[in-house]
This record gives structure tokens, sequence and C-alpha cells, in this order.
DNA sequence: CGAGCTGTTGAATGCGCTCAAAGCCCGTGG
DNA sequence: CCACGGGCTTTGAGCGCATTCAACAGCTCG
């Protein structure tokens, strides 16, 4: 049950998640030290799930590497991606009692757990590890009132712009972004058909932004174009 | 510069901030000890503006009375409506050093508001407080994904039946709501344009599903009914 | 009473959706 | 090794919802 911290990945993970200086920051020991007493470290392959909506919400979990999707199916038979998680994501924040969304590998993944119970009994008595979940979760609100405006005031080719960038900056690859999730994932997370989806790339390739690869690769060929082509409202080009 | 917690509806809105039992829980007296103490009592008209974004984050928001947006001007001329804002409705939260949208009053607003140096010298200290403020980010966490459900996945109808769902909850109205806001704003929020919020009210009129009194005054008159309205994948009644 | 703003309604356009077919990739089995 | 099949993606055609543009109604205020 021990964990390595500072394994390469898992401390970069960290890094990601609790700040650069995550492991000489001495508030911080006794989060470290629980972690490295308590915490788990899970893997899982392509397409299971790594936790299931409804369930009872015993763990919250680091991604040390591989990427996820977080979705919900609705009460009906459609589902909503809410996000893309990359290794540092922390996710399982909830304030319900069960998880209140699913989350499932896209390829390889490791992670780290630890049971909500030890976490929450730390953050009651130390209030550096409190206040540093309460900065996480700031981040998270940023994150997603980005999204609520991509997706309240974007076009269809902007939204897939816009992933792509965001891909790009979460991911920390070049610009050859290795993009493992299906056109319906994508779909799903921009609001928009999966048609719409391919339609977009296909204009994007068109108009020399990006080039298709192959399903799962993508190179983008000009991202400060790409940047324009999502804040404008105007299409900059329009055929 | 001392605020008495105890007048009723600054009471209401702590309670619905942080609990019903907030000036009776010991855990949390150092919190009110400070609001008590160095919280600052505003009040603002319908039409101005309680923040501005850019402005230095100095302060955190607890609003005690009337109804209040946030919204963002994006780099062009365009703007979005990110939420409407209720008594209890802490706001001001936020990772970065300046406020990164304004809020507007919609009617007479009265709120308290706390310098966030003292508040964060306070969960520095208190593991308490810390832990409120995650789970009060917590909780804003849900609402926003809600929000991304239904800007991504709901028809105009079907927006319109939420928000007004929502804002009978928020409110605390019967099914007689006050609607301060212009069309306009509602449009800004639900991603849709004023005209469609226009046509979706006549809509949802003919259905008499509600009842539009005056421009500012809304009748539910059927609540479930809008409630299968806001779930369906279909709008039950097509014509 | 007119000016200006907000809201409603109508007509026409267009973006994105649905439905459908064809292409591509890859694994499986003959 | 190749044929087949299934899943995913791409492309096309047609449609519909929501947008845009425009006119008009209703209200407030000077």
């Amino acid at each position: 049950m021990a964990v390595d911290l500072h394994k390469a990945y898992i401390h970069t993970a960290l890094k990601f998640c609790f700040g650069p200086d995550v492991l000489s920051n001495l508030e911080l020991r006794s989060l470290l030290q629980l972690l490295a007493e308590h915490a788990e470290e899970i893997a899982a392959e392509a397409g299971d799930y790594v936790m299931q909506e409804g369930i009872d919400a015993e763990y919250l979990f680091i991604p040390t590497s591989g990427v996820m999707l977080i979705e919900r199916a609705s009460s009906s038979n459609f589902r909503h991606v809410y996000a893309f998680v990359f290794p540092g994501n922390l996710f399982g924040i909830s304030s319900e009692s069960r998880y209140p969304y699913s989350v499932k590998a896209l390829a390889p993944v490791s992670l780290l757990r630890i049971k909500r119970t030890h976490l929450d009994q730390l953050m009651r008595t130390d209030p550096a590890v409190a206040r540093l979940f309460y900065e996480i979760a700031t981040r998270i609100i940023s994150f997603l009132i980005s999204n609520l405006y991509m997706l309240g005031q974007k076009t269809a080719v902007q939204r897939v712009c816009y992933f792509l960038l965001d891909f790009q900056r979460m991911g920390n690859f070049g610009n050859e972004l290795f993009v493992p999730m299906t056109r319906k994932d994508i779909a799903c997370y921009l609001g928009i058909s999966e048609e719409t989806v391919s339609r977009a790339f296909t204009r994007l390739k068109q108009l020399q932004l990006i080039d298709v690869k192959s399903q799962y690769f993508i190179e983008l060929l000009d991202v400060s174009r790409l940047e324009q082509c999502c804040q404008e409202r105007d299409i900059p080009v329009s055929n």
C-alpha cells in the first residue's frame, strides 16, 4: 500500500496537481505522508471504467499517466462528456455521497487513489491541506467557466479549435497530438454531433490549420490562426 | 464596520451559504467573528456594478438580498452571462489576482463583503473554515456541471424551462416568479438569442405551462410538465 | 407627445442535425 | 493470405431549429 511519490511520472503529476514545489513544501508534508502511506496505485486499460456514476464516492483520484474522460449518462439514453482528464487533473471531488459521473480510460492509464475519509480527516486538522483543496476546486471552477463560455457562444468549428488547443496545452505534447478518443466522444464534449466534428476537422484541414495524419493523430499547423479562429466572432476564412 | 449577523435577511443568507446551523456551529465561530468585525455591508441599485472584471480581486461577496448577474465581456464586443446570483450565493472566488467577471445588480441589492486577505489568513489557521470554503467551491462545481449539460445538450425551449425552474428554486418564490433581468440577459445565460427566448416564452404560454403576466412576472402553471420538458429528449408537445 | 428601449412577431437564411451510404481500419476466421 | 464483418469516420442530401434582419407593439421617461 506504500506509494513511492518520487517516481518520475508520479512526481510530475503531483507537481501539476499540488504545485511545483510539492515535495519540498513543508506545509504539505502531512498530505504527502498520507498519500505515501494510504494511497493506492491502480491501473486500467483503454475502455475500462475507473469509476462508475452512482457508486459510493469512496475515493479521490489523481491520474499519473494516460488520458481519461468524464461522462454522465443522463436519465434517458443520452450521455454527456464533461471533461478529458490528464495526469495531475485530480477528480472525484463532489458534494454528493455517490459519484455523479463515470470516468473511462481512453488509453492505458495509472492513477493514485486515496480514501476520501482519510483526506477529510486530514483536512479537518490541517488548514494547509484544506486550503490546497479549496484552490484546486477553484481551478476546476475556472476551467468549467471557460467551457461554459465555449458551449454558450461558439460555433462548431470554433469549438473544435478550442478543443485542439486545450488538448495541446493539457497533454504537454508538441504540435503532434495523440487524440485517443472517438469523434463521438469529442462531439459529446463539445455539444455537437459527431458528423459535425468530422466536418470541422475536414474544414480545418482544407484551411491548412491542421493535418489529420490518421484517426488518432492530428498535427497543428498554425496555432496562432487556430487561436484567432477560437476568439473571433466570425470564422476567419469562409471557404 | 461591525455587522449584525443576526439581522433576519443576513441570517437567512448566511444559513443558505454556510449551512443551516451557521450561527450556533462552534467550528465556525472564528469565521462569524471575522465577518461581524471585518465585513462591510454594501448596497447597490438596479443597474449598478457590484464588481468589475479586471479589477484587483480584493473582496469576497455574500449577497444578502436582491438578484444579480455574473457576466464577462469577451475580448470583442460580446458578452456572456455565467449565472444569476441570489442571497447566499457567495461569489468572488477566483484563482486569479483580478476578478475574471463583473457582477451587476438587477434590482436593489445588499451584500456583505470581506477582504480576501482576511479570509485567507483565517483559512491558514482554521481548518474548519478552509474546509467550509472547499465545500462551497464544490457546490459551485456541481452547479456549473449541470449548466454545462444544459448548454451542451438541450434545445432552446428546454433551456428556458430549465432557467425558470432553477430560478424558482434559487429565488424561494412560489410559482409567481419575479424575473428582473431582460430577455437579452436570459439569452446570454442560456446561449441562445433574445428573440428565441421570447419565442420560447410564447410557446410555453401557448402550451399553458406558464403565464407571462408582464415583462417581469411569470407564473409557472404546471411545474411537473415543465420538468418533463427539461428532461425529455423530445419536447412533449409539438404544436 | 415623441424618443428610446425592450419585447414580440414575421420572413428568410443558414448552421448544424438526422438519415443514409460509402470508405477506412483492423481484427477474425476460413 | 485473403475475405469478411463490424466499428469508426467521412461525405452527401435534405430538413429543421435557431439566428439574423426587420417591422411593430408596449412601456417609460423626459
